[in-house]
DNA sequence: TACAAGCAATAGT
DNA sequence: ACTATTGCTTGTA
């Protein structure tokens, strides 16, 4: 499959949070609202399921830091589809915030919320 | 090529 | 706490 025109504008911006930092989906939607495509009238509440889609299929696998994308409820959210901490798929995105320096306690809520990253550049298209 | 269904959520009531 | 929302992606006919 092809990456499509959003997809970019997603990865480009889960590309642009920082080692240690996270983001959220409002986040990304918020900054993909900030370039807006003519003719193409988007409320943030879809784009974040533009957003999740996007990030769920994931063409980009371990090439796209999706795993600091985390829910704007400070709740970590799910990982390669699953949203369940109890999964296969969440304690490995777990472990790999906290090795980035990022902590979540035992429900998968962010610790630190200072560690939420919104300076997003709006890439021109 | 065309049509239909689904989505890692969020904001408002 | 619950319900409604809304545009893009993906898969199949």
């Amino acid at each position: 499959m092809s990456v499509t025109p959003f997809q970019q504008a997603v990865y480009d911006l889960c590309s642009q949070v920082p080692k240690g930092h996270v983001t959220t989906y409002g986040r990304i939607a918020k900054a993909l609202d900030s370039s807006p495509r003519a003719g193409n009238p988007r409320t943030p509440r879809s784009q974040l399921r533009e957003v999740g889609n996007a990030l769920r299929r994931n063409p980009f696998a371990p090439r796209v830091p999706c795993h600091r994308v985390i829910a704007n409820n400070m709740f970590i959210g799910g990982f390669q589809g699953v949203w369940d901490l109890n999964g296969a798929t969440a304690p490995k995105k777990l472990r790999l915030l906290k090795s980035e320096g990022v902590e979540f306690d035992s429900r998968g809520i962010i610790t630190d919320t200072r560690k939420v990253f919104d300076g997003f550049q709006v890439k021109e298209m």
